[in-house]
DNA sequence: ATCACTCGTGGGAGCGCTCCCACGGTACCT
DNA sequence: AGGTACCGTGGGAGCGCTCCCACGAGTGAT
């Protein structure tokens, strides 16, 4: 039953029309079938149906593509390389949330990097052409001008990790406020009594709300605001170091370090034992991001999980829904949506 | 001077009409200065250049893909999702990589996982429908049918990690083998006299020629193979554990141990020290891929590089040899190519 | 019976490009 | 002078699909 439809000189895939023809209707009602048109009687479409099972049509993207001026693909946009997004286990994560997302739609996922100018100026056209029907987006700097092109061009996108409290961007993010929070409340449970914070880049968003939630936490459990126990770090194991250094010398009697970042921590850490600290009996540590890293260190680093996997489904499910609602009409502004993912603390042996 | 061409309604982008318009040329001419050919007067073609630079051209590749039945487009096929290519830093090594190469080009990148059963059938649908003009394979297991399917298609393809010696796939990987047995000498030449072996899962080709090049090093110091040092992990620190647990029991006179990877060595390690031996002291301990683990695990441990990022470019690099080829006539066959890269040993304090 | 609608259907037009054939012009041979 | 070759060029045909208009048949109100 099978080989048929082989002519043609297209490599001797079956076309539409061959589908047609083989179930004995137009092609314009095969074209229905296949796209879920409910106008089709169900006959009809038990008959097209069998005929694309025979002859193991599939359509043609590209002319799919060229004949509705869409292309049922999104890009991811990956900023390169050194931001923290390409770290373990942020990418690889998110990666399987949007894949576990996509699996259910005709949609195909594009890789985009923009690192490079050259590869920025590629992304500008690609996006200028509207090759893509939506982008994802990830871990943008402050000042990048990827997201207002994007809302110029009007291309549905969803970006991760908001740049501000303002984005103007539908955004996903977790509860980077919440899990600082619950990180420092837990080490005052824990009896610890100075609480030291070694912050991210700070024109990072989410390591501005770190901040927040640790201040927060402090003063939740009356104690003021020492601002001499917060030291501006980058996320970086040697930024953890150095602030550890300076933090040790401004207040030695520190007994808790909260990190903005397990690298960060592991850095600290380091520096901790130097000084001859016991972790978690004289300081206890706590990291961020739950990695691999965080699992493996000696002691095992208490630190706040981000649900990554969740926050790339969430982003495909809105940019979805920015693409369906801009579809018929393109005027009908959906309001852009903020979603906020919980954290969760995974208690080890530091603290 | 922009703003020219908003005229139609697929959104006012400029079409090769429309540039041939402006440049006083035919559609045919403009194609041809697009494409690169040389049969084009200079004078012509700078006319027509002008006319794209002014209007802000870019090509439809929907319409491109459909006229000239190829798509300018390569498939990353993941195997998702516990499989090591997952694993840091094999995955955002290999794309960069992969971008790299790619950044010159005007292919572009899609990314196919193929976990789950349906995510799978789409993917044979996919390459049935020829909508990639070639694809990368990633750590697919020996008994996985894709392999065969894309010979069957004749689809150009490239294998990273062949599943065997006689892989019919181009292939591209890392000398697992020289990999090894440089790790080995290494321990010998620190004056270690009995090594054992953590193997990783032996269905792995890779983790089978690491264990030859273990037995060889051995061999080429003039020690005979003990079997009893050599004992089956699968790339897990559970694995590493179990299989540490034994080694010891067996030979506790071990003083070195090679892990087949960062993680098995993490679980080794936390056994010897369980056992009171001390890291490097007592015992040596290697692991393999150089992770961010190795780098933060105490001591740091001493492991081999793998160059993923030369493997990805390698890759691409082979694969558009491979579709350049067979375009023109598919009947001039390259013959498969088996890509080797050179590893590295990053010595720390653990050995 | 007539009209107005709706429903399911067929097929023309056209998306923007590449491929290829045909054409006029120039250069070089005989 | 005529012939042959090739070069640069224009534009028709067609890739496989979606969109949409038109058409016949059925349905219900008048």
């Amino acid at each position: 039953m099978a080989g048929h439809g082989a002519r043609g000189r297209s490599g001797g895939r079956p076309t539409l029309e061959e589908v047609a023809a083989r179930a004995g209707v137009g092609r314009g009602t095969v074209s229905r079938v296949i796209n879920g048109s409910p106008r089709v009687s169900d006959a009809t479409r038990a008959a097209v149906e069998a005929a694309v099972a025979e002859l193991g049509y599939v359509p043609n993207t590209a002319a799919r593509a060229l004949a509705a001026n869409r292309t049922d693909a999104i890009a991811l946009v990956v900023p390169e390389p050194e931001t923290r997004f390409f770290a373990e286990p942020y990418f690889s994560d998110m990666l399987r949330g949007v894949g576990a997302e996509l699996a259910d739609t005709e949609m195909q996922l594009l890789l985009i990097f923009a690192g490079s100018d050259r590869e920025r100026q590629r992304l500008a056209q690609y996006l200028a052409a509207h090759r893509v029907d939506g982008v994802l987006l990830v871990s943008v700097h402050a000042d990048d001008p990827l997201p207002d092109l994007l809302a110029q061009l009007e291309i549905p996108a969803v970006i991760s990790g908001p740049r501000s409290a303002a984005e103007a961007l539908t955004s996903v993010d977790s509860d980077n406020y919440g899990g600082a929070r619950s990180a420092v409340e837990h080490l005052l449970a824990g009896g610890r009594r100075t609480v030291a914070h070694i912050t991210g880049r700070l024109d990072v968003y989410g390591a501005q709300r770190r901040v927040d939630g640790y201040r927060d936490a402090l003063r939740g459990a009356g104690r003021g605001a020492d601002e001499l126990l917060v030291e501006p770090g980058d996320f970086t194991e040697e930024g953890g170091r150095r602030a550890m250094a300076r933090l040790l010398e401004r207040r030695p009697g520190l007994d808790a370090v909260f990190a903005a970042s397990d690298v960060t921590a592991a850095g600290a850490r380091q520096v901790l034992r130097e000084a001859g600290r016991r972790i978690p009996e004289d300081v206890a540590l706590v990291g961020y991001d739950d990695s691999a890293i965080a699992r493996h260190m000696d002691p095992p680093l208490t630190s706040v999980r981000q649900p990554i996997q969740e926050m790339g489904r969430e982003m495909i499910g809105l940019l979805l829904a920015e693409i369906a609602d801009r579809r018929p009409a393109p005027s009908r502004d959906v309001g852009r949506r903020h979603a906020v993912l919980p954290t969760e603390l995974v208690v080890r042996t530091s603290s």
